[in-house]
DNA sequence: CTCACACTGTGAATCGTTTCACATAAAAAG
DNA sequence: CTTTTTATGTGAAACGATTCACAGTGTGAG
């Protein structure tokens, strides 16, 4: 066995450390297209390198991301996500709401939703976050599609209806909540 | 075919309102418990009725919870889920950080971690949420089941290491955030 | 009264994901 | 050099969740 986890390390170490399997270690890292060696396991530089390689536009790429409706979640994520990864950036937020509209609120420009179209062109922004009210997620959903954003993230309750070739992620912390409360009910008390 | 959607409705109606299959639908009624007829579909008072029974708390009672960490999501959330169900009430709040201790924040009492225990206790408090930073996760984790919560909402990076009987919903929203960005790069130009 | 229709409830098939388990390989020990 | 050990990569099995598809049933039409 090598000494210490200086610049290796094993599939079962990698897999304790984020609580999966092992075998679901190596075949994720067989997507990515890092294979190790049995002697060593996988060379902890060059794995990094990798995986980052997989997961991330070519050094030097930006991606653009806008984020409609910015009331106190909005916001949260704006300040959530800024800064977090520097091949990601929010470059413009839009609201309905008029008190907030041109203003640069969280160091984000804010514009009116009306002008999102342009401005998701012009910019060509390609990650879209949705935090509007229930109601009007459908139509700011497709004022993006529209406009040309690859992938969206949608918090609001409904989920959307969208192309085939745009991913949608939709996260209902509601629904998780309920999930939550019910389950915690469920066990003898 | 009966007259409208007044008092009755369809699967396949149920189904398109909320983006899932007719089949999915029937199925999930089915573990709810409340069967309609071919006749009619299901009469909507009385499968509403099932449905919170399934899901809620039996009328009267209620859930409590408690929040760790009220930064900028902490803070969003409580807001957010502050008056939405009445049936789960957040009735506590957790910090380090000296500045909010012993203050309301967003209509909540913020008590020191220390008092988690004792306070969770008390006050019989069953569910969880923590948006602690990363490293704390875990400590806060233990003090709540030690505490006796039973279902936890966790939004830091890393799973939690937790007991069977305890439910936990992993929200990684830096990950979720990861993949759109990665599945919008991947499509077409 | 009988027939045709439309919908439900659910067993069986399908699909995507996770886990198992083993062939293979490289190092270390003898 | 040969044997033993331990880890990888991956085909195949297991699992969970979704979808298909159809038998059963009540209703309205004729």
């Amino acid at each position: 066995m090598p000494s210490g986890g200086e610049t290796h390390i094993y599939s079962h170490l990698l897999a304790e450390k984020v609580r999966v399997t092992a075998a679901q270690v190596r075949r994720d890292l067989m997507t990515v297209g890092y294979t190790g060696t049995p002697a060593h396991g996988y060379d902890i530089r060059k794995l990094r390198e990798q995986i980052e390689a997989f997961l991330f536009p070519k050094h030097g790429e930006q991606q653009k991301a806008a984020i409609a409706g910015i009331g106190n979640f909005g916001r949260a994520l704006l300040k959530f996500f800024s800064g977090r990864r520097p091949s990601l950036k929010i470059v413009a937020s839009f609201e309905s709401d008029t008190e907030k509209l041109d203003r640069v609120i969280c160091g984000c420009q804010c514009y009116s939703i009306e002008k999102a179209a342009d401005i998701i062109r012009e910019q060509g922004i390609t990650v879209g976050i949705i935090t509007v009210p229930d109601g009007e997620s459908q139509y700011v959903a497709d004022i993006f599609v529209e406009a040309g954003i690859r992938g969206i993230m949608n918090f609001a309750r409904t989920p959307l209806r969208i192309p085939e070739d745009v991913y949608v992620e939709e996260i209902d912390l509601a629904m998780s909540m309920d999930r939550v409360a019910y389950f915690a009910r469920q066990t003898v008390n």
